[in-house]
This record gives structure tokens, sequence and C-alpha cells, in this order.
DNA sequence: TCCGTCGGGAAC
DNA sequence: TTCCCGACGGAT
């Protein structure tokens, strides 16, 4: 490579593009499209990506690549390709796509230092910074009385100088293991050598004489119960060698999953999986929507179609929604194909993630089933890509790049001509509306594989129990039947939702709501450290004990948080043992495990959570489902509200009676006769579609047309209104006549960190140009952005509106 | 005249 | 985004 073409790592407009560099004779023969370089850009280094390779350059004068921090490419072709289009469909810099496709460890660390190149006395000031050392971090000058200008001075003089270092921050682990370095017989006679009260080192000497074969160190010094002292003495004589060898942080122990053999399909099943396994013989693109009601067995079909693509010789992608929620999912895959496996999620550490990563690129596992950045698993023969829980909002990116994982899938599927499988019992408005037309091609599950039924669902008027006199935020009829539940020693799942779940302040006496001082939203009440938090800044404060405006003492919480309703339910039944389920009790690693394994294990007669017990778990003892406050989301300024309200229900409802024991639920609510509720209940997606489909139409929302979301931010109120006024009126201009543009609307949090937000939202059915018309509009306001602090994001079909 | 701040422009 | 440079203007 005699020129490579590098995107370097700095997003601006102006930067997004590819710059020149010699590549030095070291670099010549090593140096690959796809690997990451630290290159010269202006005064200082950055790290950058090649994308490509020229034998020439159009560039007077081209600087070299300073260093190459990849043996091999870290992006390969397709995924530098994917790059591209995914920068260009989310509007964002080509560097922030690529630096999605990776983990976070591959990304720069950049430091400054200050170097001292002469020994002659420096600045009196400087001398002090120095104190004696040669190399200073750089910051150390912000706190020091040393001016930026005698800096520069000491620069000009050549007495000092900076150094920019950029570095990568991925860390490899290391073990030690011990082997023998001599033949057993010598190591015998060895043993019959030692001193007598040696007892320790013949015990040592002894495992090798009967297991010849390398050995991890940790683990040979807890088996003979020593020190590595003693092994020391045996490595000086010569008899044994420590050496170390890179290793995985592997989260999963594989021995301890059961392998699991392909069990018999059933007549739906085989249906449903045939046209997937011929898409899989004739490498062909081509999207299937599998709906199939929980319990179906949806993931026995996702298992064989893997297991198909495998004997191939090709790649599987698994997409689950949070995977550290349904450690039973990897369980079944991890059963399946072993040590074949590798798992993405946001809960392994940053060094566990770049070891799961590095297994695929080293071709070393075949599956990988992972959270949304899993899509872009580096894999070179993909065979199928499956997204399980299809309708789930967490497969939306809501940072830069705002991808959509199915967007992402479906093109992957296109370059690797293979089958991409969307599953759900409760498919998106868009993808079941898609399937219907044949866009995406539909597979139907309408049994459970053990033909139970779907539990009963009753549903509970919360004003009635109003009007009884019940003011508890529990109906009588689930009290009773959670009472004979747990009487006859089965389970319950308890659910609210997760907006129920903030706890805001008020004043009884004169209604005062504390909020953020930078925020336009209430301010959370956290019981553990009695302090109120903002959830969209850093900002807290303790727990007034008289309300700030009126100096009244009734200043109390409100809303139900699971703290208050556990608090609650600890009063009604006094007997019942609960374990709660939320943010708090879930932020260590591995407690989300250990909870449900504790539920599993019945420790617990109600397992009671936010929206996150709705997903995927399988207990066999639970019989009740309750949700508490079925309509919490129902009001909130999201036209998908309903959909995600039905989809919710079915799935928690789903968590009851999945084995011998029949299941019920009970849902309370204040708005019984919501078409999201009531056809939940009857789990009749069907009409749930149809209704909702007329919803979206005479309100002009997806599928009937796409969005465009413009956030509009800045601290001056005003100005962020005149900002988002002018792009209403310059895509006005520019689109189609059936295009609507809406704003400039205040956005749901109007104030956010002290910035004032406005919205302008764009409905479309066809303008091919929308993003150009996106672009055009960041570069019109480019000089607001640098200099007025104006900021403008833009979020192509967004999920939340907010 | 010295010093610090601010806005424009470039980065292969 | 970060850095350099040159213009400007208040303090010495």
């Amino acid at each position: 490579m005699k020129i490579a073409k590098v995107i370097v790592d700095v997003p601006a407009s102006t930067i997004n593009q590819t710059f020149d560099y010699r590549v030095p004779e070291k670099f010549k023969d090593m140096l690959r499209v796809g690997m990451r370089v630290v290159v010269p850009f202006g005064p200082r280094k950055v790290m950058g990506f090649v994308v490509g390779e020229a034998e020439e350059t159009e560039f007077d004068r081209v600087k070299d690549v300073h260093d190459v921090l990849d043996l091999t490419p870290v992006l390969t072709e397709e995924l530098l390709d994917l790059g591209k289009w995914l920068a260009k469909n989310t509007i964002s810099f080509y560097i922030t796509a690529l630096q999605a496709m990776l983990p976070q460890v591959l990304r720069a660390q950049y430091k400054k230092e200050l170097i001292r190149l002469s020994d002659g006395e420096l600045d009196e000031k400087l001398e002090s910074l120095f104190a004696g050392r040669d190399v200073i971090p750089y910051e150390e000058m912000d706190g020091s009385s040393v001016t930026y200008r005698t800096v520069q001075q000491a620069i000009q003089d050549g007495d000092i100088a900076v150094e920019y270092l950029v570095k990568s921050k991925e860390t490899k682990k290391y073990v030690t293991m011990i082997r023998p370095r001599r033949d057993s017989y010598l190591l015998e006679e060895a043993y019959h050598d030692l001193s007598g009260n040696a007892r320790k080192q013949r015990k040592l000497l002894q495992h090798f004489i009967e297991a010849p074969e390398p050995v991890e160190k940790q683990f040979l010094l807890k088996k003979v119960q020593t020190m590595g002292s003693t092994l020391k003495a045996l490595e000086d004589k010569g008899l044994l060698e420590s050496y170390r060898v890179e290793a995985y942080r592997n989260p999963y122990n594989d021995d301890a999953f059961a392998q699991t053999r392909p069990l018999e399909l059933t007549v739906e099943q085989k249906a449903a999986i045939q046209p997937i396994n011929q898409k899989i013989a004739d490498t062909e693109h081509e999207v299937f929507l599998l709906h199939g009601v929980t319990g179906s067995g949806k993931t026995e079909i996702y298992l064989q179609a893997i297991q198909n693509v495998l004997d191939k010789g090709e790649e599987a992608i698994v997409l689950v929604p949070e995977i550290s929620l349904t450690p039973q999912m990897v369980k079944r895959f991890k059963g399946r194909f072993g040590s074949n496996v590798a798992v993405m999620h946001s809960a392994l550490s940053a060094g566990e993630k770049y070891d799961e990563w590095r297994r695929i690129h080293r071709n070393e596992v075949q599956v990988v089933v992972g959270a949304r950045s899993a899509i872009f698993a580096p894999f070179e023969n993909l065979g199928i890509i499956i997204i399980d829980e299809e309708h789930e909002t967490t497969y939306k990116q809501e940072d830069q790049p705002r991808y959509h994982a199915r967007d992402v899938a479906i093109q992957r599927g296109k370059t690797h001509h293979c089958p991409v499988v969307l599953g759900s019992a409760t498919p998106t408005l868009e993808s079941y509306a898609r399937g219907k037309k044949g866009v995406y091609q539909m597979l139907t599950l309408k049994k459970r594989t053990n033909e139970q039924a779907m539990p009963e669902v009753k549903i509970v008027d919360m004003r009635d129990e109003l009007h009884a006199g019940n003011r508890t935020m529990f109906s009588r009829t689930l009290k009773e039947k959670m009472e004979e539940c747990i009487r006859k020693g089965e389970q319950v799942v308890l659910m609210l939702n997760r907006r129920g779940y903030s706890t805001f302040v008020m004043c009884r006496d004169c209604g005062h709501v504390k909020e953020c001082p930078h925020c336009d939203i209430a301010l959370t009440f956290h019981k553990n450290s009695s302090r109120l938090k903002c959830h969209y800044c850093s900002y807290e404060e303790p727990m007034p004990v008289n309300c700030p405006e009126c100096e009244s003492d009734l200043i109390r919480y409100f809303g139900t948080g699971t703290q208050k309703v556990e608090e609650a339910l600890t009063q009604l039944l006094p007997e019942a043992s609960i374990i709660r389920m939320d943010v708090d009790t879930t932020r260590r690693k591995g407690s989300h495990e250990k909870l449900l394994t504790k539920f599993a294990n019945k420790e617990a007669d109600i397992l009671l959570g936010t929206q996150m017990i709705a997903k995927g778990l399988d207990f066999e003892n639970v019989t009740l489902v309750g949700v508490l406050t079925a309509d919490s989301m129902l009001h909130l300024p999201d036209f998908r509200s309903a959909e995600k309200t039905f989809q919710l229900l079915t799935q928690v409802s789903g968590r009851a009676g999945r084995h011998e024991l029949s299941g019920e639920v009970v849902v309370q609510t204040y708005t019984p006769d919501h078409y999201s509720i009531e056809l939940a209940s009857t789990y009749n997606y069907q009409d749930f579609f149809m209704q909702e489909m007329n919803v979206r139409k005479t309100f002009q929302y997806p599928p009937y047309v796409f969005l465009a979301l413009l956030t509009v931010s800045h601290t001056n109120q005003v100005k962020a209104v005149q900002a988002t006024q002018k792009i209403v009126q310059l895509l006005m201009k520019a689109v189609n006549p059936g295009t609507t543009v809406l704003g400039p609307t205040p956005s749901a949090i109007p104030r956010i960190k002290d910035r004032y937000r406005y919205q302008c939202m764009v409905k479309y059915k066809n303008e091919p140009q929308i993003r150009e018309y996106m672009e055009k509009i960041l570069d019109s306001f480019s000089d607001n952005i640098k200099k007025d602090d104006l900021q403008i994001t833009i979020d192509m079909q967004p999920y939340h509106l907010m």
C-alpha cells in the first residue's frame, strides 16, 4: 500500500471525508484496508480507519502514517460499506458509524504531554511545574500559575515540546500456565530426591507425574494448597516452567450448560421452518416475519435453522432484546451450540465485550447472540440473521448513529444473500403491515407447543375499587387471588409499568411539585439515599423537610414506585415474601440473575418488578400475574403508546401457566374499555392490528407515513423557536405536496440541562431526497451550530418523540 | 506596549 | 473537534 485513504476520528462536517497519507516503508507490507492507524492531523495526532488505498494522491504534500494499531483489519470491506450506508441513512458522520460497529475499547484515547528538551534553566514557574520531571501531563498546566504564553515561548525557544499520544484502550488478559520441563521419569527421580519436609513441592511434582499437561497456575496452587514460592523452588530446579498465555474473559462457563438436542417440531413449526431452510439452501435473501404466540416454539425454529446454516459452513447472528434479562435464552443457545456461541450484551464489562468480539473476529465462533450492536458482528459468511422480539424498542439506538437494528439486519442480509427472520408474538405494525403486503414473507404459529391455552385475563376497573372505598393500589380481586395462590404454594409475578416508577415530591398544602432547576421535569425521590435526583441531568439535592414555597411540613413523595408497592404489599400480605426487581436492586452485575434464580428456587412468593420482568422469563410455579397499572403508558405523548401497552400486556400474560399448572392474569386499569387493554386480554392481535391501523391512518402516523424528527435546542428559548421556525419554512419549500411539516412544537420535555428544546416533525410518504434536505439544513445552520451553541439532532424513523 | 480573548479557517 | 493565527481592545 502506497497511499492510505483514512477517515480520521474527528466528528465534524468539514472532516467527513477521507484524508490521504503516505505509507512509510516499514508499514507497506502489513497495512490493510480496515485497520486502525495513528496519523498526524494538523498539529496533533489522531486515530483513523484506513478505508481505501491508492497508488498516488492529488495532494502536493501528504504526511506519513505515524503508526498502525492493528495486526489484522478490524473492519471488513463489507462493514466499511455498511458504515457508509449507515452514515447516509442516519445522517451521521462516517467516523461515528464506524466507531459504532466496534467494541468500545478499540476507540482511541488521547493524551497530551509536555516534554522538557533542555537541561538549562527554564522560566521559574515552568521549573516548579516540572518539579524535576522530564515529562508531565499537559493538564497539569491548567491548575498551575504557568500561562499559555509562557509555554508557547518555551516551545519557540526549543526548551520544551508538546507530545500528542494516541492509544487504543484494549487490554488483553493473560493467565500463567505451569508445565513440566522434564519427562515423567525424571520428575519421579526428582520427587525421590526431594527432602522429606518438602511436602508441598513433592505434591506439586506428583501432580505432573500423574498428568504432564500444562495447567493454570491459580488452579494448581489451589489444588495443592500452597503458595507461589513453592512453585518457584521447582522452577529454579529446572523441573517446571511457567509461561503466560492470552486468555479470554469468558463471562459464561460453557461447561455449565447442559447439552440439548433438537426437538421434534410440530406440524406448524415444520411448515414455518421450511421456507427459511429453502432460502438458506439457495443462498437467497428474504425477510420472514415469524408471528407466533408466546410459547409456540419460535426459539426451536431459530435453533434448527441455525444448525442448517452451520452445516453449510456459514455463520449466524441472533439479536435478542437486552439479553442480560434473559439468561434462559443464553442457556438455550449455549446448550445447543456450546462454546460455538459468543454472547454480547450491555451487562458485560468492556474487556469481556472485547473478548467476545475477538472470538468472532478470529472465527472461533459461528454464532453470536447479542443485543442491538451485535448486528455488526464481523462475520464474513453470514447465513442467517434472526431478530427475536422484533417489536422491542431497544433495537433502535437513541444516540448517533440513530439506527434501527432491523434495518441494518436487512441491509446485511441483502449483501450476504441470506434470510432475515423477525420473530414476535406482537409484531410492530410496520412489520405486520409489510407482511400483509408481501414485502416480508409471513410465517404464523397459532398454537403453543404444549397445547395449553393462554392464561385467562381478568380486567379490573380501578374506578370501581375507588367507589367501593378501596384506596390501596391492589384491587380486591387481586388481593384474594394472591392470597389463594400463595396458600397453594404457587408463585405470583407483579408488574408495575415503567412510567409509574418515578416518585415525585409534592406539597399537600399548596400542591408545589419539586422540579429540577435545569430541566422541566419533576425530581425523582430515591429512598435509599433520601435524596431527590433528576433523571436527565446529574442534579440532585436532599429531600426537603419543609415545602420551599409555603413552608408547610406536609411535603410528601407521590407516585407508585416499586419500593412503595413493596411496602404496601408487606402490609397487605405480611406473610408473603417478596423479591423486588428494579433499577436499584439490579444495578450490580449478576444481581439480576441472582434474584431470578432465587425466585425460580421458590425462595419467595412474589416477584415484583418493572417491565423488565415481562420479557422471556419462564417459571413453572407461577400461576398468577398481576399488572398493577395497565394504562400508565397509554397517556404518554407517544403515538405508539397503545401498541406498547398491547405488547406489554400480551408479553406479561405469557409469564403465567407456562407448564403443567394453568395460569391466570389480573390487569388493573382505569380505562378498561380501551381497545389495547380489551384486545390484549383476549390475545386478539388481528383485531388490535386493524383498529390501531385505523388510528394511524386517521392521524397520519407510521406505517402510513415515514417520520423525520428534528430537535433544536438552545439556552435561549427565543433562538430555539426561531431556528425551528426557519427549519420548518425551509422544509415546507422543499418537500412534495403530500408531505406534512409540523412545528415548531415544544418537545415533551421542553427544557433539559438549561437548554430549550423545540421540534419539527416531517411526515412523508415519498421523499426520495429527504436526506439531502436534512443535510442542507444542517449545512445552513452550521455557523449557528459552531458559534452560537445551537444544537440540531435529526432522528429518521424516531421511536421516542422526546 | 503588553497581554489576554475571540472569531475565522484549516486539517491530507 | 482542536489548534493556530491575527485582530481587537483594555490595562499598564
